[in-house]
DNA sequence: CTGGATATCGCTGGGCAGTTTACTAATTCC
DNA sequence: GGAATTAGTAAACTGCCCAGCGATATCCAG
């Protein structure tokens, strides 16, 4: 820990950056609020906000006649809507983007469906249409954009491949972060999708308060995110959380108990037919209960396995089965308790299948803050990947 | 992140700061070397340094006629001899504790044999007869030491118990850091055993490039300590790394497979009967290779959990086997790439039975320089629990 | 033994940032 | 309309770092 030398005018900077920090989420603020939030006094931050006005990362709002004594005060608000971050969900069966401000706030959605059989190229085509109706739809450009993050299925290595497996069809030579970077020149970072929902929960989900959360995908495919000390673990390689790979976790197998459960109609697509089984599991019937017994019972292992490394704080349960929460979480909590060996706290995902993308604009919104705000306070504008 | 304003005074206490970091660990420096390692100029470093003198953080050595060209320089160094901290380590066997000045620098070792059957308070009356005698030969005072960390067996818990399980006899309901406390005004930390050996071998063991490391705990027990992204993982029970605790992860057995290998002597102790299976494997006894395969085989499910969940850099592996490691690795190495997605390097512990009394060393340090050096900076004073 | 080369030491003036203090401006309450 | 209250602004003040200069101490060549 090489701590370097400061002089006045980092000082400055910091304390400038001390007042961004006062801004944001805030409600506009009045110098004297500024001030007793930073600790700094009236004068400085006086100097510092118009500053700050004048490079553009705030503005003022004139007062609006409040109902208080004394002299109105005018009021300074973070310029939210400088930049903006994309946070791309690359999924099996649907593209979907978010919008959203420096300050996290969404500005505009739009999803459509994929073909789970599209080839990368194909996938990738439609991102890129998504992305040009959601850029059309909310009046901006690629330039716009200060950070964007794709989420896709599979660990994710340095490179931004998935190079060890994934699900999507070819996937595992595509790049995605080479494609969208011919578009947009701001970063662009790849993380996998469970990782990105354990982000999102942890921002806006269910897991707000914690610090060391396990999220657990169950879906049609299962998997894992852990985020320890309150920020993503990633692995040295990318690969954290894919213990679903031990061969004593089941967990490919797991989902497959609900498939074949009898009375299962056979027409129904293996997302449907999950659903029937806990729709009848629901309503009392014997066999579907049992294949949610052992899908649990196999779940749990894996689960297990990641509490008893970890110790979290929470467990998350998400992805598509997390619907049927009040079916899976007993059954769940049981077979936990005779593994580990301190049971953390079991939460149910409430973002839906939003979470993915919502991680990515986390993701990107760190990153940014990480390059505009932490190192140096010029100008608003778009850091270069 | 409220980033908080800063000050003139702030501004030298930093900078103050930053000259004790590249004081400590170098050897005596020159004001001219200060400066180009902090980026100040001379003067600024000469008007710091000198307060630090008269704070008693460092001290002058007066210039020792060097073969150097131009006025030799003064020479300030970091008084490292300024407070002290005390590993200690309370094993089933042995009570070793270990002394050490603020840079990390060994002052002296006592260590003293341990009856494994003996209860808590006979336990805590051989450290403290330890403690004693560590003390009396180093010429100093409880007061001199300004932080301690005890390592035990078995998960501690925030008050620094050891509630859920140990091997101790009666130790769950043992309070080393209170019965410390009566001692010691300084800050007492309890951690398990596993966790300071993974501490240490990032300190001074073979893992000190790495960020994120799995240590393993190969003895009489199995167990693991984890260090992620550089920072000891505890947990947010204080239980990460129980892993062992699975089923599925035959841990509590595996060492069994050895103890169990035909031809052992009976009269054998735990550790000795491993060690004879060891020795007869290397000499080409068939049983005992077999014994030695069963063995890792179970060691290996754990690890690998431990690995796809972590995906960590380094697999250290330490305890007892590890001076086994020419027998032991090379098997191990085989059943990990059975399981694992992406194999991390494995590396064989070169500390010995010091590391847990080591790994407590540089915790103790560590909350030291926390509370000393990143608060403020006033005059060299043992801190208050 | 002496003078030059070299690098440190110690000092001084300049600039900058934030604080304190004081004063003026704008609004509400009575 | 005046008192009370709060915001905005300008000045003086303090503290800190930096650049630069002369003084000092040592080595080395002749």
């Amino acid at each position: 820990m090489a701590t370097t030398g400061t002089d006045l005018s980092r000082m400055r900077e910091m304390n400038q950056l001390s007042i961004v920090w006062a801004l944001r989420g805030n409600p506009p603020s009045t110098v004297t609020e500024l001030a007793g939030r930073t600790g700094l006094s009236r004068p400085a931050v006086d100097v510092l906000v118009q500053a700050l006005v004048t490079d553009g990362w705030a503005a003022v709002e004139e007062p609006g006649a409040k109902s208080v004594v004394g002299r109105p005060a005018r009021r300074y608000r973070f310029r939210a809507d400088a930049g903006h971050a994309l946070g791309i969900d690359i999924g099996v069966h649907k593209i979907l983007v978010m919008l959203s401000d420096l300050e996290g706030n969404l500005v505009r959605t739009v999803r459509r469906p994929a073909d789970p059989e599209a080839d990368p190229a194909a996938r990738l085509a439609t991102v890129d249409e998504t992305v040009d109706e959601l850029l059309a739809a909310a009046g901006m450009t690629e330039s716009d954009i200060w950070g964007l993050t794709v989420g896709v299925t599979g660990p994710v290595d340095a490179s931004g491949r998935t190079s060890l497996f994934t699900p999507l069809p070819g996937w595992s030579t595509a790049d995605p972060a080479g494609h969208l970077a011919g578009r947009f020149r701001c970063p662009i970072q790849v993380e996998n999708d469970c990782k990105l929902a354990a982000v999102a929960e942890r921002w806006k989900g269910v897991a707000q308060d914690a610090d060391d959360i396990v999220y657990l995908l169950a879906g049609i495919r299962t998997g894992a995110g852990l985020i320890l000390d309150g920020t993503l673990r990633r692995g040295h390689g990318g690969a954290a959380g894919e213990i679903g790979a031990l061969k004593a976790v089941r967990w490919l197998d797991a989902p497959g108990h609900l498939a074949a459960c009898p009375g299962v109609p056979a027409s129904a697509r293996p997302g449907e037919a999950a659903a029937w089984v806990f729709q009848a599991a629901r309503e009392g019937n014997r066999e579907a209960k049992t294949a949610v017994r052992r899908y649990t019972r196999d779940l749990a292992v894996g689960v297990a396995a990641l509490v008893l490394a970890l110790d979290p704080e929470i467990v998350v349960l998400g992805g598509g089965f997390s619907r049927s929460a009040d079916i899976i979480l007993d059954p769940l909590h049981r077979e936990l308790t005779k593994h580990c060996l301190r049971l953390p706290e079991l939460r149910t995902s409430t973002l839906g299948d939003e979470s993915v993308a919502l991680g990515g604009l986390r993701l990107a919104l760190d990153d940014i803050d990480d390059r505009m705000l932490s190192a140096e306070l010029a100008a608003p504008r778009a850091p270069r990947g």
